[in-house]
RNA sequence: GCCGGGGUGGGGUAGCGGUAUCCUUGGGGACUGUGGAUCCCUUGACCCGGGUUCGAAUCCCGGCCCCGGCCCCA
């Protein structure tokens, strides 16, 4: 027997129909806040990944080489290919330019709960502009999605790596331990960062100064605790947007890194509490990549949101309902009205219903029995008496009501209920 | 890559050195025009590969996969 490849899943009809209403939900979002599909392809010239990225995701990527000796890898990500478009096809549209998307991403990681190694995002960005009011939107788009998938329980942060990244860099001048000093912060790794510093004789203040503000995690209010700058002021009025599109338990969590590489200003992150170790499921900010890929400089906002996890963290709180898969199934009483059941089944399908017939040659006890194993909303029997007077008998299979009606009536009939 | 806990029919389980239990599900029948009840029949499993042993689902080693955690991240 051939296993399904590690860190991968298959999903059934069940599964599938929440997995749809979730994503469904959120594609709807997009598009009620104006940001059009696009689709890009699920593999990628390898260099696309690797320019952006640092070791780490490179280690994890599925690359491989093409018979044309090309080195390329399953995408563990969508926006680096949302950008290649964008510079390749569409630096000429107008701005702001809202794109979402929706795919499956690779990533060679060891599994564990809410982590695969294929797994599903939908992601948006906004393209050619930087202000407080288009992060704000792209905040709201996020709040949005989660919130119309049907989830209640989730905390989103929003913080700006600009204050600390331009500190740390001018203070500690060295690019490559800058960038280390960040990566600690994310990490909340205060001891590390602390024998560092000793080791380079950094100034203690400095330290205090860094960790003071990454600490800082909680209402809008804690930013009148820091120095007046650019930063807060941004943050200010981007939260004032925010309240302005009904958004108002948004906090502030300065120590927010993400990634070090490619975000430049305001970064944010959504938690759902009752997932666990991979509670993340959202994350996404403010970023300049385009010139990246040879295009001109463009200020871009956008998010990556955890289809997978969503799902997980919807299932924490409720189960996810899906309507019945039949509203009606056909069974001939009797083998001779089997021709006349195709007849029926085929006009029911031909009106939208979801509509089945017996396949199997059953008995009509079976195929009641069937109907109410497959949980279809009605049976829809067929016999000599009812096709003499065109009609058939509609059996509800929750109450167990039945009557008869006209053949022409059944789809009218169901849909009244 | 690292650390725990696990892998017995489709799902859930018992057995833990003598080739497998029970429940459920699937198919058929009792029931030839009325289901979710009962009864009967039937399909179907010891993750894979080595080793120990007269004999391995059971013990040992390796691998694969699952669950959870670290790292990292969605």
């Amino acid at each position: 027997m051939i296993q399904r490849p590690r860190g991968t899943r298959d999903f059934g009809p069940v599964e599938m129909a929440k997995r749809r209403k979730v994503e469904s939900a959120m594609r709807e979002a997009c598009a009620v806040f104006g940001f059009g599909e696009v689709v890009t392809p699920t593999f990628e010239h390898a260099e696309l990944f690797t320019l952006r990225s640092g070791q780490n995701v490179v280690d994890e990527m599925y690359v491989f080489r093409d018979k044309g000796d090309r080195e390329m890898a399953l995408r563990p990500e969508i926006t680096a290919s949302v950008v290649r478009f964008y510079v390749n096809e569409m630096s000429n549209f107008p701005k702001p330019l809202k794109l979402y998307y929706v795919g499956n991403c690779f990533r060679y990681e060891n599994p564990q709960s809410g982590r695969y190694r294929e797994f599903f995002q939908l992601g948006a960005e906004l393209i050619g502009t930087k202000n407080p009011e288009s992060d704000a939107e792209v905040i709201a788009l996020a709040v949005n999605c989660i919130r119309s998938a049907g989830l209640e329980n989730f905390v989103v942060r929003v913080g700006h790596i600009g204050i600390l990244k331009a500190m740390v860099n001018k203070e500690i001048g060295d690019e490559k331990l800058a960038g280390e000093v960040l990566h600690m912060i994310d990490k909340e790794d205060w001891d590390a960062m602390g024998e560092m510093f000793d080791a380079r004789a950094l100034p203690r203040q400095l330290f205090d100064k860094i960790a003071a503000i990454a600490d800082m995690k909680g209402e809008l209010e804690l930013l009148n605790n820091l120095d007046q700058s650019e930063a807060t002021g941004y943050l200010q009025e981007l939260f004032g947007v925010l309240k302005l599109y009904g958004i108002e338990d948004c906090l502030i969590d300065m120590g927010i890194v993400r990634g070090l590489d490619y975000y430049t200003g305001m970064v944010f992150e959504i938690d759902a509490p009752r997932l666990g170790a991979e509670k993340q499921i959202m994350g996404g900010g403010s970023y300049t990549l385009s010139e990246l890929f040879g295009g001109e400089p463009v200020f871009s906002t956008g998010f990556a949101i955890g289809i997978d996890r969503v799902v997980l963290a919807l299932e924490a709180e409720r189960e996810i309902a899906v309507p019945a898969q039949l509203d009606a199934y056909v069974v001939p009483a009797k083998d001779d009205m089997r021709k006349y059941a195709f007849g029926i089944v085929a006009r029911l399908r031909s009106q939208g219903l979801r509509a089945d017939v017996d396949l199997m040659r059953r008995s009509m006890s079976k195929n009641l029995k069937y109907a109410s194993s497959v949980n279809a909303r009605y049976a829809v029997i067929v016999g000599k008496e009812e096709m003499a007077k065109r009609m058939v008998t509609l059996r509800d299979m929750k109450s167990g009501e039945q009557r008869q009606v006209m053949a022409d009536d059944i789809a009218s009939e169901i849909r009244k209920s």
